[in-house]
DNA sequence: TAAGTAAGTGGGAATAAGTGGGAAGTAGAA
DNA sequence: TTCTACTTCCCACTTATTCCCACTTACTTA
């Protein structure tokens, strides 16, 4: 289970070190893609085949199926991981999550999300300030 | 069943000693994330492992099940007891309860809160405030 | 009340993680 | 074929984290 927020530096090679948390549960080559919400989505290639296989079933004749499988797919790249825990990022993945210099690296259960810093705390603020939409959530799942 | 109030300080290191009342119950390892209230709350394994599987089932095409997941799970971590029942708490969960020094640590049933020793304070005073109110909702309960 | 024990706090040393830079190897172009 | 540009791999430095030990205070028991 990948859990825990890290902030990390992107370096001008574009690479980001993998907080070490996340090594193990990670394996040797990972799969990059475009996510929902400014980010980065990083599976591993166990969880990239579930998702692969569920998208591929999506029926093709809807047009915002296709346009969703194309948006997965066409940006999805294969990663390996070098022998001190870093994760190459291509150009492409970099602008679109607007990476700059501090980016932050969290678990979400199944996958790591990767977000520009800013990105990632202007997000939050405005997630927990919902604080009665939490209370309903954490409620539903049996927490208060 | 987890109960009582304990005065404990946060050190340079952010290092909590869990009062030793709790430390049967709380295991080696245990669970903490950000709370209501500008707290955070402590589960055990086991309950943090309900909440966990309730918190997956939800899909990620709602942007709201997105949202509630990222905050829990990003702002969870997973953190072993030291040889002297010490846990170590990340920055940005140490900020978000605006811990400082002095912190407290009550038991909620079946869960731990840590508040900085301030806001509980004030918390505490202003829910005494309203006991009329909530000597009605313990009638209602069936308790008074 | 005094002594022994358990709990809480603080600090220091060893180890690991993160970052940056450089060298070697590869591919492409002139 | 040779030079250049880019990529990949490796090494080294710095900073952060973890583990361990010691001191003090509070509590318990004789």
């Amino acid at each position: 289970m990948l859990i825990g927020e890290y902030t990390h530096s992107i370096d001008d090679k574009n690479r980001i070190s993998l907080p070490a948390k996340f090594r193990a549960e990670m394996g040797k080559k990972i799969v990059v893609t475009p996510g929902l919400d400014q980010c980065l989505f990083v599976f591993t290639q166990k969880e990239w085949k579930k998702i692969e296989e569920k998208l591929s079933q999506s029926s093709l004749g809807q047009a915002d199926n296709r346009s969703f499988n194309r948006f997965m797919f066409a940006g999805a790249v294969e990663a390996d991981i070098d022998s001190i825990g870093r994760i190459l990022i291509p150009d492409f993945l970099r602008d679109r999550a607007g990476l700059k210099s501090k980016v932050v690296v969290i678990g979400v259960s199944s996958r790591l999300e990767i977000w520009n810093e800013k990105t990632w705390c202007e997000y939050k603020k405005v997630v927990e300030k919902q604080a009665d939409t939490l209370a309903e959530k954490l409620g539903q799942v049996g927490v208060l």
